[in-house]
DNA sequence: ATTCTCCAGATTGTTCAACGATTCAGCATT
DNA sequence: AATGCTGAATCGTTGAACAATCTGGAGAAT
């Protein structure tokens, strides 16, 4: 029986688009996709399934370790066992679930070991980035999400304080305008997400980036690449030591 | 009627372990899995066929742009429609090959917007990675595959010749000891693999990178990792605009 | 009390068959 | 020549089925 399929249209943001984006961004790479370039990008029932676990993922509805049952989700979101399990192989190959032969899947949970190694994917992309510099446009980008951050700590607005922080890491790799470094950083991105529901969002936390991210920026406009590459790896550094503590060990 | 899964056991060397190695790989993230420390790895189909799939294109069995019909390769391999397509969202995810809505999957191929793409994510890690430099046993790595170019060369085997190479630089992204960077580098590389087979092994290709290779792992083991740093970025500068050559345009 | 064996229940992995939806190519129409 | 239609092929998704595997506990053996 065909349900309301309630779940259309909620996706988390760009998550859901990703995969039909995938289909077509690559024009240059398959001369058969020129033709058919603006063609409406409806997600298969699948990435819709992908796109709300991963929305329930980064709400904190679901948590780290909790099991997934075919079976329950097929019947929660009103589609077939066969979808969820497609939905489940995406979500797999993000490393957002892990999966166990014959056991189940199971949302992933960072342990102290990765935390050090998404930093270190951190470091490579982001300062490499920072140091080609780029062009006046991705750099504007980049002041636009600090502006973007203070006005959010004006406002009180924590939620978009940090919001506002991913953006400003995004920008920076986006200066390198590869799509391939995108997809990582997003992917690295959400992979943090999925963490920061136990080191709740901390006000000190946020302390003193704000700044920080300023004068990263600041030095990026100037031209000062290497400098700017310096104040951000040693952001990072200090990030993931903070990280660290606040997560045990 | 169960067919005689004649492509069991030949997956490409690591590519059809990894799948499965990612299920336990983890085994400091999910504490739930230490009791299993030891399973079996015994991939399922889907990542066989996936497998058997990359190892086809990866011998050039399969050929870019070329369509993959989901009925097709399951009644050749002998497995469900459905498993088939598992295999698919797998390979799609690793970007060999493209889903296309309604219209089927196709082997990618890379543009030249792709090349320099993926040269800039090996410019972020690679570089990145030998900066930092590394534990000796790592860098002793390095310099087997060095030994290992040197020796496939005197032997004039060229096929050796190109998988030395891409150990070379493997273990150069190893110096970090980041599992993600290592998936990273290895879906890199398969990707630039579906794409050497139309810059057929040219003998002057690979001229010259030998004493590089070398000259890069000196530096490294003499601790100048600024300098070997520098060395490797000159020469993925070098090999994109070979590429690029070849590749017209 | 601890360990071992074994069994029943639950869940996953895989297959199969079916149906609507979409695309494509060829042909007819204007 | 451009447009619109029709039919075949293929994809997306569903639902049901079955074997393989895991889980947890009851009972037996030490």
């Amino acid at each position: 029986m065909g349900r309301s399929c309630k779940f259309i249209g909620m996706a988390s943001s760009d998550a859901g688009v990703r995969a039909v984006a995938g289909s077509f961004g690559e024009a240059a790479a398959s001369p058969a996709a020129s033709a058919a370039r603006f063609r409406v990008a409806v997600p298969s029932v699948a990435s819709r399934v992908a796109a709300e676990l991963r929305y329930q993922l980064a709400e904190g509805t679901l948590l780290p370790g909790e099991k997934l049952t075919e079976a329950t989700i097929a019947e929660e979101l009103g589609v077939s066992r066969n979808t969820v399990r497609e939905a489940f192989a995406e979500l797999a190959s993000e490393r957002l679930v892990v999966r166990h032969p014959n056991r189940g899947v199971f949302i992933a949970s960072l342990g102290a070991g990765d935390i050090h190694d998404v930093y270190t994917v951190r470091r490579a992309i982001e300062v490499s980035s920072i140091r080609n510099g780029g062009s006046p446009e991705r750099i504007a980008a980049v002041r636009a999400a600090v502006e973007e951050g203070r006005k959010a700590a004006e406002a009180g607005d924590n939620e978009g304080l940090g919001s506002a922080n991913q953006h400003f890491h995004r920008a920076i790799v986006g200066l390198a305008e590869s799509h391939r470094l995108d997809m990582i950083m997003a992917q690295v991105l959400a992979e943090m997400r999925l963490f920061f529901h136990k080191a709740t969002v901390d006000a000190k936390f946020y302390s003193g980036w704000l700044e920080e991210n300023d004068r990263i920026c600041t030095a990026l406009e100037a031209g000062r690449t290497e400098e700017a590459g310096e104040l951000l790896l040693a952001y990072l550094n200090a990030s993931e030591e903070k990280q660290r503590s606040v997560h045990g060990e």
